[in-house]
DNA sequence: CGTCGCATGTACCACCTGGTACATGTACCG
DNA sequence: CGGTACATGTACCAGGTGGTACATGCGACG
């Protein structure tokens, strides 16, 4: 069902995309830079949808084993596994993965085809592993839950900004002072997080 | 210098990118639907790279309105800014050209042409103005600076997660759980966050 | 040997792309 | 009236696009 060729010529493509985006795809373009002709990628991925959704996935497969990766570490508090989480994504070498992260993920919310997947979960399957952790720590699950959105939203955050200024002192202070104000307790919210909420006076 | 046509192609240009993404771009699928033909957006902005400049500049220009709005306002204290930019950002009305300001935020990060205006000050720019803002409530410059970023890292975060997901009660819990973070007074990082000036080195 | 299936290459197609050349309309100005 | 500058439309170009048709190389198996 999946040939050998076939995962090379997945692999090579993912890692040309991380490098040269996937803005400007064309199959005969990426055929020759990696290799092959587009007649083989047609071949293999029936269609040039087809190949993204495959190089979606494939991402998503990378992200995942990064995830079970760090969270096997056996961390000290929910502190310091946001420290250790973000000290791995802030490494250099993985800035081609998250820009090509961060650009399908800009035109999977613009309706590309072939990137839809990428939307699902994308959010939810950080949110759930992180409310599994947070009950190691005694945490109860809605907080948990909340608590994980605004961990992941710092962390993406993060990472844009220091993709498009590449100032790492600046963001590794902010993650710093992030991490620092959770190992002080973050607040629990007295009210349900989706009770009736008050929304923000302006 | 600004002919009225040409402002005129550009609004409706904006409008419509902001509905269908800036991905499949194409001058005559784009004159097309704005009621024009490719011939006039070429001989108006001299090529498409010329349009999407000017599409990014006008972008930012509407952010730079918002933010300006926003900050006249006058807000009671840095927790309830957050709370209040929150509230404004997270208008469904606002998505569509949200959607795009990712979108394009992505593409810049790869490098497409027409697109790096964009991330010249896409951090900076905020983080002077809430310096600027943290000195009416006595805040030291580097403290601000940083939490600023972390703010800033903190709505963005959000806003990707809200357009993912269109949970906005989820969204609106992280916030609130932020600003009150925020109100109890975020930790001040005892190392500064960076030398004397350790800008973006790219 | 033949034949069968996978992998690959060549040639081709209709279509669309950004961009140009050139003619035309239209309004104002002298 | 002519002239001029802006605006717009028509026709066209060379080149690239995704996708297809078809032949071929190449092993394995009988």
């Amino acid at each position: 069902m999946c040939s050998e060729s076939r995962n090379r010529l997945l692999s090579r493509a993912v890692e040309h995309l991380a490098g040269h985006g996937v803005g400007g795809l064309s199959l005969r373009g990426l055929a020759a830079d990696i290799g092959t002709s587009h007649r083989m990628l047609i071949y293999h991925f029936g269609s040039m949808e087809g190949l993204l959704v495959e190089v979606v996935r494939h991402v998503e497969e990378r992200q995942r084993a990064v995830l079970t990766t760090l969270t096997r570490d056996p961390v000290a508090s929910p502190a310091d596994a946001i420290r250790a989480m973000w000290h791995h994504l802030a490494d250099p070498t993985l800035w081609p993965l998250e820009r090509l992260f961060f650009e399908l993920y800009g035109q999977a919310l613009q309706g590309r085809p072939g990137t839809a997947p990428l939307l699902d979960g994308v959010v939810e399957s950080w949110l759930d592993l992180n409310v599994d952790l947070a009950g190691r720590w005694g945490v109860p699950a809605e907080v948990a839950r909340t608590h994980a959105r605004l961990g992941l939203a710092v962390i993406r955050g993060l990472l844009l900004d220091l993709l498009a200024t590449g100032d790492r002192a600046g963001t590794d202070a902010a993650v710093e002072a992030f991490a620092a104000a959770y190992q002080d307790g973050l607040p629990v919210p007295t009210r349900a997080p989706a009770g009736p909420d008050s929304g923000p006076d302006d």
